[in-house]
This record gives structure tokens, C-alpha cells and sequence, in this order.
DNA sequence: TTTGGCGATCTTGCATACAAGTTCGCCGCC
DNA sequence: GGCGGCGAACTTGTATGCAAGATCGCCAAA
């Protein structure tokens, strides 16, 4: 394999680019835990192990760079970004804040009635889902909860809003599903989800109502729910480690200090 | 020049990479509007007219997209984006959301003194200048002005929302002193220096009395004067083109439906 | 023992060769 | 005359060679 052979010869030709791969796969790694923060990504050591030449390498540290999750160096290179929780905390109060914004547009400018309706139906799923408790309960409700909030951004119809959300969006734990599946095995954790599904249904009827202050103050408090989770899975220790991106930040259970900071 | 030579023999050595040389000359390109929206950046011209080689370019290139300036290709490739009306209010209100969000934490989160005369002194320089209306004044303006709005992101103390903010200035036109040197030849311009600089002191005022809310909310307004001026440069023609990014955008002044749009 | 300088090695930046995919135009056929 | 297919030119994706720069450790001198 060390010889001039083009990439014909790579094994499993999954149809996309180098490039991609090398993203995808880069991604994964550091969001598994493969590597912690600080960490220096060296191009060749990172060329051995995905397979692929230092161009696509570059490429996708790039990228990564641009999406938040590595930091360049002044001298060149790369390192793991480092999240705080002070990072967290504002990541999930400036979400709330941009999609508090999304259902403001989309209250104020009027929501199509087809785009209504999705919202309700997915709303209904949910509602038959937060009066069970089981795993599996959870793992659909995240999906479900996904296509709320992409569609509530879809309502908007400001691409750049879009944008703006997907930059905060990449700090780990700051993603509206980030805990779910964590919480699932923890107390308490069916309220939070029945919280959350009553919050929906009033931003529904807020956008519907063309009520664009009241929309964008639930959404916030929505969001907000996400720091009451992080909360509750620093309390159980244990947990914390299998959500993605846990490596990333400096999230120490171990510590209490964590819990009073700020 | 296509011997081997490697890039020790470049003329002016501008003392930067290579890479930044492409993406600042890149920008300037694009901004001056050497290119119109939708033209196809293809990098072997641009290796000719730039005189660095792929390498640099691409990365320049792949950094543009993300800025937002250029739009990525399902093929491959980069064409210069196009800018709607809709596209700047939908960005200047963003602006205006998320500067809101910085003043707010800077209100709610207890100001530095330090940073709070820091505006003061701005704000003072900026007094003198809206009681003249020459353009010296005016260019004066544009770096106090920028210099206010940097130190207001930095009180937030949130590195995210700076990132976001730069997102959204990246649009053209939606930038806070993206018309003011325009408006120096325009009647009643001065008059929204004096509004703006109001604005600023009701700001100061607001953070230092940590009115959170109240902060905010002028904040959100004090964007929406751009929107005024926009406005006040599409009415009188002939300045509009001289604006950096106005061929990217679809804004032509003459077409009066341009005006009544939305 | 500590510190400063020097050298080797590692790492990235840049350029370029090559390959694959895409697009456009032209020619032949219907 | 129109349409479809084929081929050539162009464009981007990928790999790799080379050189400059940074980093780190080691050795010598104070």
C-alpha cells in the first residue's frame, strides 16, 4: 500500500471524496474520545491511520477548524479545542437566543399552514412518547425533537439564520438532543421531557397566533432546559463520559467546584 | 517564472503565507466587484492572477465558502454568491439580535470599568464629530464607530457570539458602518449620526445600570438604522455602486420595485 | 547545577504531476 | 433539420516531493 497506487486501489469505496471521508471520520474520532483536548493533530500520523494523502487531511482539518472543534496554532497545525463550561452555558443561552429569533420570523411573517401541521403531527408523536419511560421512548424521541427544531428553523426562511445556528450548534452538549439518551436512565428525566413537550405546544400556538415576542421568550426557556439536563447528569456521575464530545471539555464530575463555578 | 522555482523567488515578499496573501486579495477581488454573483472561481485563472500556486488558492477559496462569499458547487467548484434585498434585512436583523446579546451580557454580567470608559471616551470623540458634516468627519466616524461595537462584543466575554457575529457581518452590506462613507454626500446623512450616537449613550447608560433587557432592545434598533440607510442610499443613485460587495448583491437601483419589495 | 546556544528531527506550507469526473461542442445519424 | 451520442478540453480531486520553519533535546560553558 506504500506504493504510487491512486486511491482505485482504497478497499471499501464508500462513493463519496476523500476529503468527506477523512471529515466524517476525523470528526468521529474526536467526538468519541479518541483524542482529548490539547491534543496536537499531526497530518501524518492522522495520513496512516485514515488512509488517505495529507491533501484531504488538510482539507478536512480545515473544515474542522471552521466548524469549531480544532484550533489553529500560531506556529501552524492543529489542536482539540477546548470546551469549558462557561462555553456550554453561552452556547446554549445563544442558541435559545437564534431560535428564539427563528420562531419570531416565523410567527411574524406567517407560517405556511403545511409547515404547521408537520409541527403538530411530529408534536403528537412525541405526546404519546413522554408517558413512557423506556429507552426506547428516548432514542425516538430525539429523532422526533430533531425534526421539530429543523423545522421550526425551516419556518424562518433565512438561510443565514440556518448558518449562524449550525456555529453554535457544534459545541458538544450544546445541541438541543445532547443528553437525551444520556437522562434516560436517569430520575426525573421523564418531566424534563414533559416540560419540553409543553413548551412545544405553546410555540405552536404562538407562531400560530402571529405572537413573535411571546414565541421568541419560550424558545429561550426552551433551550434554557438543556443547562437544567447538564445539571442533572453532572449530579450522576458516571454518565457523563458516553456523551459525544465529552472529552472535549473540561467537565470534571470529580470535581465540585464545577458544579458552583459561575 | 515556470521552472521549478519554489516560492522564495515570489517579488514582494508581504512578509505572510501565502495563503493569506490569496484570501485577503481574494476578498478584495470579490468585494470590489471584480466578479459578479454567480461567477464560477475557477483556480487555475485566479493561480495566474494571483501568482501563488493551487495549494493556497483552494485553501483561500475553501475559507471564502465558509465566510459565506462564495457558494459551494455540487460538483466541485465555487461561484461568487448573490446577496438579495431580503438577505441583507434578514442579516441586519441578525445583527441586531445578536448585538443585543452582547450588550444584555455585558449589562447582566456587571461591565469592567476599565471597558465602560473605554466607550465613554469613544463615545465622546464621536460627539464632537456629529455636530460636522465634512467627510474627514465621516471616515473619523467609521473607525470610532467600529471601535465601539468591538469593545461592546468584548464586554459580552463569549468567544462564540463573536464567531456568530462575524457570520452575519460577512454579508455584505449588513455591517455596521457598511454605508456611513456613502452617506457623506447624501443629504440629511448627519442627522442619523446624531440618532446613532443617542443610541450609543442610551447603550452606555443601559450597561452600566445593568439593564439587561433595555440593552437589548436599543441595541436591536441601533442595527435597524442601517436599514434606514440602505434606504437612503438606494433613493439617490449612482452612490450604491461604489459600496465594496454591491456586485454580489441583486440590488439594482433601477428598478423602483426594488424599493417596495417585501 | 543551570542556562544558553546549536543542531537534528519533526511538521507544516507550497508547488506540481497525475487521474478522474464533468461539461461542452461537434459530428453523424435519424 | 433536429437529436443523440461520442470525444476532447477543461476543472477539480488526490498524491507526493521539496523546502522552510518550528520544536525539542543535547551538549558545553559559566
Amino acid at each position: 500500500m506504500t506504493a504510487s497506487a491512486t486511491h482505485t486501489a482504497s478497499a471499501t469505496e464508500h462513493g463519496t471524496s476523500q476529503t468527506m471521508r477523512a471529515l466524517l471520520r476525523l470528526r468521529e474520532l474526536i467526538l468519541s474520545g479518541e483524542f482529548g483536548h490539547g491534543d496536537r493533530m499531526s497530518e501524518l500520523p492522522l495520513v496512516e491511520r485514515l488512509g488517505v494523502s495529507r491533501t484531504p487531511v488538510r482539507l478536512a482539518l480545515a473544515k474542522l477548524e471552521h466548524e469549531g472543534l480544532l484550533r489553529a496554532l500560531p506556529g501552524g497545525g492543529y489542536v482539540v479545542r477546548e470546551f469549558t463550561r462557561a462555553d456550554i452555558e453561552d452556547a446554549t443561552e445563544l442558541r435559545g437566543v437564534l431560535e428564539g429569533t427563528a420562531v419570531r420570523f416565523a410567527a411574524e411573517r406567517g407560517a405556511a399552514r403545511r409547515d404547521l401541521r408537520a409541527l403538530q403531527a411530529v408534536s403528537d408523536e412525541i405526546a404519546e412518547l413522554v408517558h413512557q419511560a423506556d429507552y426506547e421512548s428516548f432514542a425516538r424521541y430525539v429523532g422526533l425533537n430533531g425534526r421539530f427544531h429543523a423545522t421550526l428553523v425551516k419556518m424562518a426562511g433565512s438561510s443565514l439564520l440556518q448558518r449562524a445556528l449550525e456555529v453554535v450548534a457544534a459545541v458538544p452538549f450544546a445541541s438541543a438532543t445532547a443528553f437525551v439518551l444520556t437522562e434516560a436512565e436517569l430520575p426525573d428525566s421523564r418531566e424534563i421531557l414533559v416540560i419540553a413537550h409543553s413548551q412545544h405546544l405553546a410555540l405552536i400556538e404562538a407562531i400560530e397566533r402571529r405572537e413573535g415576542a411571546r414565541a421568541e421568550y419560550i424558545a429561550r426557556e426552551h433551550a434554557r432546559l438543556a443547562l437544567t439536563n447538564l445539571e442533572l447528569v453532572l449530579r450522576h456521575r458516571g454518565v457523563l463520559n458516553r456523551v459525544p464530545g465529552y472529552s472535549m471539555t473540561t467537565l470534571d464530575p470529580g470535581r465540585e467546584a464545577d458544579l458552583l463555578r459561575r
